[in-house]
DNA sequence: TGCCAAAGTAAGTGGCTATTACATATGTCT
DNA sequence: AGACATATGTAATAGCCACTTACTTTGGCA
């Protein structure tokens, strides 16, 4: 049933593909409500179906949830990947284009942000959610090993990488959760994520 | 009926203080199932009242809910303070021990610190909830300007204590939600502490 | 063509939030 | 002391939700 995704274009069955026209909808309702404030009922009421019908598609709640999660995490990895490979200039510019893509994904799409970083539910110690996290940390590691003299001890570039992880997770909650009331214009943020990449690089 | 806080000592009434008996067992759920893990039914079951009683003293859920993360978000005030207050030695030492105690916050209480920082329900822009948070902020600028020259631009002090903020609360979610391997003992994690201190307050 | 498995529905179970109507305890006022 | 207003509790209920079960429809294929 699920070997392929071309299943688009077959417009399949009664609805087409209930199961991706679901989880956009569940993507949808998190942005709205965040990941506790709606119903599954809810959904399926939205995608036109009974409120039986998801659970065709899905163990239970937390699998469809958790399925908006996953397709998050490498949505925001691959935006991670463009944004450094991208950054030209300086040689720090892509360290910081890293930090300014995080908390653009986390402004754009703060309830799935939230959501991928097991507050709530839907990820207690989930394999998959946790080595996709990984991939998103390897990619903050390869930039930073690309800036640290060759030959820099492994542990010491986890460490800077870590260092620059924490600086933008929590610039990326404070500001989602409206904790600092200064509003961030893009400049300042770019200057901001400057000076963060330069103090932890030195 | 409210107007004091000494009903502790009246034992009053059928339960004694329900209203506070109710708050301490969701601040007990909230760490054992997350905020949005548990019902107030369970509460009531738990503190042996009927599941209609807890509306007699709290509006509707959210209410309660509230309720656990103001007084977890003056419990860490208080704690922030007394850790700056009392650390001694290095001139960078007060803010590395706000460091420290924040995260040793989370880690204590995860459910609770989740909570006060608006993840899922229980304060959508409330304004008690942000004067505390700015209470808290208001300690880390406290010792951001003690180590800065005299008359330092205030804005200046702002920005310095907004990247330390950063720094913590990164560092805390990552932690509670168990996004790195590495486990991070006492000693390793001073030293991050004031290593971040250092490099903020270069 | 006829059958089977996939995908859907309707109806039901048990739990939750919150309300309503009712019962009981308490402190106060006389 | 007795009586009342009020605070505090309960039982019963409505409406919603997650999830299950039994049944129906549909599309692909032997």
């Amino acid at each position: 049933m699920q070997q392929s995704t071309k299943q688009t274009q077959k417009a399949a069955y009664h609805h087409g593909d209930l199961r991706a026209h679901l989880v956009e909808t569940v993507r949808l309702l998190v942005e709205e409500k965040g990941a506790d404030g709606f119903s599954i009922s809810e959904a399926a009421r939205r995608a036109g179906v009974s409120s039986a019908a998801p659970y065709k598609h899905f163990e239970d709640r937390r699998e469809i949830v958790r399925a908006v999660a996953v397709l998050g995490i490498k949505r925001m990895r691959q935006q991670m990947d463009d944004a450094a490979r991208s950054a030209t200039g300086e040689p720090l510019a892509p360290i910081t284009a890293l930090g300014i893509c995080y908390a653009k994904f986390a402004r754009t799409e703060p309830g799935v942000f939230r959501l991928i970083f097991g507050l709530t539910e839907g990820r207690d110690d989930d394999p998959e959610l946790h080595a996709l996290g990984m991939a998103c940390e390897d990619v903050v590691k390869r930039e930073v090993r690309r800036v640290m003299p060759e030959g820099t001890d492994e542990e010491e570039i986890g460490r800077r990488a870590y260092m620059l992880h924490m600086f933008v997770h929590g610039h990326a909650f404070l500001e989602i959760d409206g904790v600092h009331d200064n509003e961030i214009s893009g400049a300042v943020e770019h200057a901001l994520m400057a000076d963060i990449a330069a103090r932890v690089m030195a």
